[in-house]
DNA sequence: CATGAATGAGCATTCATTCAT
DNA sequence: AATGAATGAATGCTCATTCAT
């Protein structure tokens, strides 16, 4: 018998193999989760999602509630990465913000299915696995929220700081960008680019719909 | 039978006690499908809800579906009838638009759990009953949405209508409203009136989060 | 409408209802545990041999397990009894041990496939419903043991106390028992009635074989 | 394929290591299926007892059924191996007697696991594979007892035999070894070692717990 | 030979719904 | 009108077994 040096690059191809078949799979979940909730969706359609039958989903997942946690957590650190890039110097507070709000729409187009389950967990407790009745984990959402808020403060500019927290900020930058999410993610709007509209999120989060008292119409607000 | 004097007042008070027993079951309903979602409600967690027994609820609707769409169907005409109230003459746009968000804001506060299901229908499909594969249905939420845009075509003003149309600022005062939303229902939010945000959502509606460029400060972000 | 004193009748006989269901069923358990252990055991069959469907147990039962763990409950209290017949006076050891082994007997003939499952959580563990690799639950069984020990304490003669322990009688007498049960148990000779092997056992107990040497032949134990 | 001088004693050996191997899984096998009875045994169980993963097993065997078959096939063996012993002539029936009791209570000791399994097959259905409703085989347990029975035939003493046909003798014997087996299996007494109790079985089989009105002694009970 | 992956069959349990009372 | 009981249709999960590597 020949030496030979044992072969420890074998193992990591089966790893790697194995470790790409659990992302194929929680990216199925991800879309079968959109569509039908965590209740709603069950391993044989999340299985033939992927491509396999349910049984097979227990080789790489222990439940499914294993596979949502996964999904969510693989999500967050995904959401959470957009805040990561290497911090420019020399650019406006504008300009960062346009930067910011590209690489959150360009994750949302390409994490459409992801997204939504996402963005599910702000409203709605089903997308949640718990047992009925326990308290509510604290969503994924609430860590992205949080972030956003840390990052107005870091790099708002201080008039704006001084007329709102960076709480709100982060808040109304969400529900405004929700609200656009929202309007793609709709069947219909499907083909229309969110890219396009990152722009159209910035205009209205910096000066709004546009003051009609600021224009002509007297108002009378007290 | 003994023969008795048609009293026909009498199966009237039946019925509104018939009536009032719907009402109250959807209002259960709604506290658990907010909770849990559709999948994830039972019949027994609604009834347990109501103080009945799930067999009950079988008197009062056809199905678990059926509770679902009444709830629906419940909610979207209070919610439509928010645009009903009798217009003003003489107001401004600002006072008309504060006005709506009052009510708007009220309702939410009244309905707290239905309004999670309302909001849900949005992103979130699993609130919606459908068979599996089916199509979705339009939610009530788009119902509302495109009432709102109706709205603004009528209500708002020139200049604001030149800028962006009017299914556009729908979709934005739906976002920031929603943002709020999200905050207050969220659970250790829960003590802050509702109503008080309804300020801050009119403003950044109108005006934003301040633009930066626009105020002439200079960006100081290191 | 006429006064009418409350009925509280009526719920006690939907107990006494429900109770003998819960009865039947753990009879009919008994029956399948014994053909099949616990894990050979399926809801299903259980069900059948009850006329019922699988999931209309879970009415009365929260589980398999606790079906077989009332089952379990049951027979320890139903063995348990015979021991607590009125204790006689005036009668001989012989005569009490007799009339003891005549109560257990008929027991075992009343409760045939009950009297399986019992014995069997002697020797075998996979009767015993746990997660696996748990420590095995105390059976049933040695409740039974140590009270015939006892017993023997409390009735035996001096003399043969002197001899054996009583735990050490308690032991012999059982595998006296165990062994014509099994003989009984045994397809074949269902025909058989026990009863009338209590005589033998109680023989076999005090004078064993016959011991040759005390009758000719000369035996070379030291 | 090189041409390569016939070697004989190699496929010896690999079919000595095969064997080998099979022991060890029966050995391993006899362990779970004592712990946890047939149905509640897994293959992964089995492999895991041998240091193996479930599928390698089948290299050795065609199925589960056949591993617990080949098992009980191979205590029979050993167990009627007891009774092959060269017949001494020239010594009394309780010494030979008392050299079987020997032999049996020293293959238990080996054979812990694999007797709880053996001795099973009496009373409990479960640890015996078959299709749920098929008729049970006659188990391993009843050859030993006909066996036993034969050797009584062969060597009991005619006023024995006189007294009590053989196959009673033959059941008597096992239940007295059945109840101290039992005790010596149970947890607790772990560390007792059977063959001590060897004697004090061939006592009680012989001579009984002591017949108290045949040793003239007055019953004392109250 | 041994193993990871995959699957068909099955099983405990849940749940919407029906029905007799 | 309300409930306990019952059930058919899932649903999450387990397991013996096969197979490519």
């Amino acid at each position: 018998m020949k030496a030979r040096p044992a072969r420890p690059a074998r193992p990591a191809r089966r790893e790697r193999v194995h470790a790409r078949t659990k992302e194929d799979i929680i990216a199925s979940a991800a879309r079968v989760f959109a569509r039908d909730g965590f209740s709603g969706s069950t391993m044989e359609a999340i299985a033939r999602e992927a491509d396999y039958t349910a049984p097979a989903l227990y080789t790489y997942f222990k439940s499914k509630d294993e596979i949502f946690a996964s999904l969510v957590e693989a999500l967050t650190e995904e959401f959470l990465g957009v805040f990561e890039e290497p911090t420019l110097s020399g650019i406006t507070f504008v300009q960062r913000l346009e930067l910011l709000l590209g690489l959150l729409f360009g994750l949302a187009e390409r994490r459409r299915e992801a997204f939504v389950v996402f963005f599910s967990l702000t409203t709605n407790q089903d997308l949640l696995p718990r047992k009925r009745g326990d308290q509510p984990r604290v969503p994924g959402y609430l860590l992205l929220l949080e972030r956003t808020a840390a990052w107005f403060e870091q790099f708002a500019p201080k008039p704006m700081l001084a007329r709102h927290p960076a709480s709100e900020l982060a808040q109304f930058l969400f529900g405004v960008c929700n609200a656009f999410f929202m309007g793609w993610l709709s069947p219909e709007n499907e083909a229309t680019p969110l890219a396009k509209r990152s722009k159209l999120v910035l205009k209205l989060f910096l000066s709004g719909a546009g003051n009609p008292s600021a224009t002509v119409v007297p108002v009378g607000d007290r």
